[in-house]
DNA sequence: GGTTGGGTGAGACTGAGTATCAAGTGCGGC
DNA sequence: GCCGCACTTGATACTCAGTCTCACCCAACC
């Protein structure tokens, strides 16, 4: 089964009905390369199909969220995005900054030195959160390319 | 210098004037216990004194973020907040989720192992975030006395 | 006293997200 | 096939945090 097939199987493992509305989500968001925010969905569900309203894509990506297919970030500029992601395992994001395009990071060695920053702390941990930006292999090197073509080829 | 005092020199030490409502807020930011959003903020500032424009306090969270005297905090239940903090050196924040009080924790090991995921997964990291959240030793112990109460003179 | 410039309050505006409501649709029971 | 109910939907009004704009205040400077 290909991933919108699944996202689709989700929604009525949930209870709750496949409808073309949420199909045309699934789709959208397995299609989206990177994060996205609901603003964006919109546009793209827009260009596909006239009648979509702005409640039912925040309906669709809470129903998303809550079935845990997609997550939320926050970015650095206080704004926010959608990702899609793994629901099977507690893990965090790791998003270029420059495409948007977003790994998820297995917890494993995080939850070791939470645990111990709460003990030392004496907080009762119960939520965590892991946020990492940076430049994904690809824009990295694009940007390590320009680098050099800019002190290359710059003023002199 | 108490701690009003040494918000109000960084102020000026960056070239920024010492206005009442600065002063004001720098204040209220230190008498806040735990983390307070912009409404808290503009609330308590009307509470001791008439005239304070929400432009300003916005205007005055700018400039504290700006100085790292505050941060902005995003809570889990997708609502922010800003905290007292040490400008000092790069830490992160231990928030108590029922009292709101935050404690900040150095950065140390986790620095580590952020770059050993960025290394491992090819990225360059820019900047990484990490909340925590749970009770405060007095939130959890008077949580832990609740629950022995309860379970002492619950119902039959 | 006039000018300048930083700081300010008021209020309009913006954009994300929520609430509400009436209409549409799917689906099980008959 | 049809009926009725519950779920889903789009439109729209609303809320709320944050931003923008603008006129005003006030201290410093000439």
């Amino acid at each position: 089964m290909d991933q919108t097939g699944r996202i689709v199987q989700a929604f009525q493992d949930a209870g709750y009905q496949a409808t073309p509305n949420r199909r045309l989500m699934a789709e959208l968001v397995v299609t989206t390369d990177g994060h996205f925010s609901a603003a964006d969905l919109l546009d793209r569900a827009r260009q596909r199909r006239a009648k979509v309203g702005r409640a039912s894509i925040f309906r669709g990506l809470e129903l998303l969220t809550a079935l845990r297919i997609v997550e939320r970030l926050d970015l650095p500029d206080r704004s926010h995005a959608y990702v899609l992601c793994d629901p099977d395992e507690h893990h965090h994001h790791l998003v270029c900054s420059r495409c948007g395009r977003s790994v998820d990071v297995a917890d494993g060695e995080l939850a070791r030195l939470v645990d111990e920053i709460g003990r030392r702390n004496g907080f009762r941990i119960e939520t965590h959160r892991l946020e990492l930006f940076g430049l994904c292999p690809a824009c990295a090197g694009s940007d390590a390319a320009s680098t050099v073509a800019t002190s290359q080829g710059g003023p002199a």
